[in-house]
DNA sequence: GGGTAGAGTGACTAGTCAGTCAAGTTGTCT
DNA sequence: AGACAACTTGACTGACTAGTCACTCTACCC
């Protein structure tokens, strides 16, 4: 990822928001300040663009994470990464919307979100150990996890912050049977 | 809504499915059986086929519950609207694939989506009744509806049956604040 | 029979857009 | 200075598509 593609990229994520994905690279490229054969250098076709935005809003949404410790999960993990994510989605929050646009329009190839999926690895092992020890509950991890990010991402639509905030957290523990202290 | 329009209907949703939004009426015409001409006959623009598609999925949904009875709302009661949902969702999956679809991928126009929006309206006050109440939990009354509705559509997406559907909805009546019986 | 209404048809148009390429620019090394 | 590579430009192309319209067909009525 060179200095044009973060150019262009950066272009293109308020323009996909505004006015949906299928606004013309001409545009796209025009914003950017580059010409639309530039914009065709640095990513071979519109798809690799799109690609390249879902692959970028992700690995920036997983760098925000600290790497898992190995500690016993329980309520101030959840916290913890509950934080992390709000945080994340709070100061980039075109970056997380455009993550959930492409995923959602079925328009980021499957190949990239299988990529990108194996990224989530490490944190669906410390979920793994807590539902194993009966800290967590849930059908599966994968519905565990859903869940997990599903209300996070309520939270911030639904623009919660304080005492709602806190209430959403309390909320999402108790869905996940983790004790108040 | 004519029979003409229904016909094309039902050909558009699953050819969305499969191809993406982005398939040409001239495609979905020809898989209804009718010529391209008869097709912005029965629909304006393209995007007057997504709108009824979208508002048809949607009255379907809602048409599947049954008028809200005033009596107090607890663990029966949202049991029984997961149960219509779940039991809507599973017996016409695509038509709830793609009204998901097109909310999503920002398609559905805002003017119908804001129509829409007012037939919730009855249920969002047994809701609402039972906040003032205290039966029930949250933020708000939209974070409450959202997180239900988010919850049981993710028994969908993991095929969640049985005991592991038991288990997903005790979750939820935990979210929510609802004594386990 | 003949006239009328209105739905249906599909070839066509006007426009759009992803992607190309020949020409131009810049930077670097000798 | 000159040679060369690497990058940039934007006019251009070909494929495609939403939407149109002049005409056809059918059903019904007088």
């Amino acid at each position: 990822m060179n200095e044009r593609q973060r150019q262009i990229i950066a272009a293109a994520i308020p323009l996909f928001l505004k006015e949906g994905i299928s606004v013309p690279t001409s545009r796209i490229a025009k914003v950017a300040g580059v010409s639309n054969g530039t914009l065709f250098n640095a990513f071979a076709t519109k798809q690799d663009l799109l690609d390249a935005i879902y692959r970028a809003t992700k690995l920036s949404m997983f760098a925000a994470f600290p790497p898992p410790e190995d500690v016993p999960f329980g309520r101030h993990q959840l916290r913890s990464s509950w934080d992390t994510y709000l945080t994340w989605a709070r100061a980039a929050p075109d970056d997380h919307k455009v993550m959930h646009l492409l995923k959602d329009s079925g328009l980021a190839s499957a190949e990239v979100q299988a990529e990108i999926e194996e990224l989530s690895a490490p944190h669906a092992y410390i979920l793994m150990k807590a539902w194993e020890q009966g800290t967590i509950r849930g059908p599966s991890i994968g519905f565990i996890s859903d869940v997990i990010f599903a209300q996070i991402d309520l939270v911030i639509s639904h623009n919660l912050t304080g005492a709602d905030e806190d209430l959403a957290f309390d909320m999402l523990c108790n869905t996940l049977g983790i004790d108040t202290p």
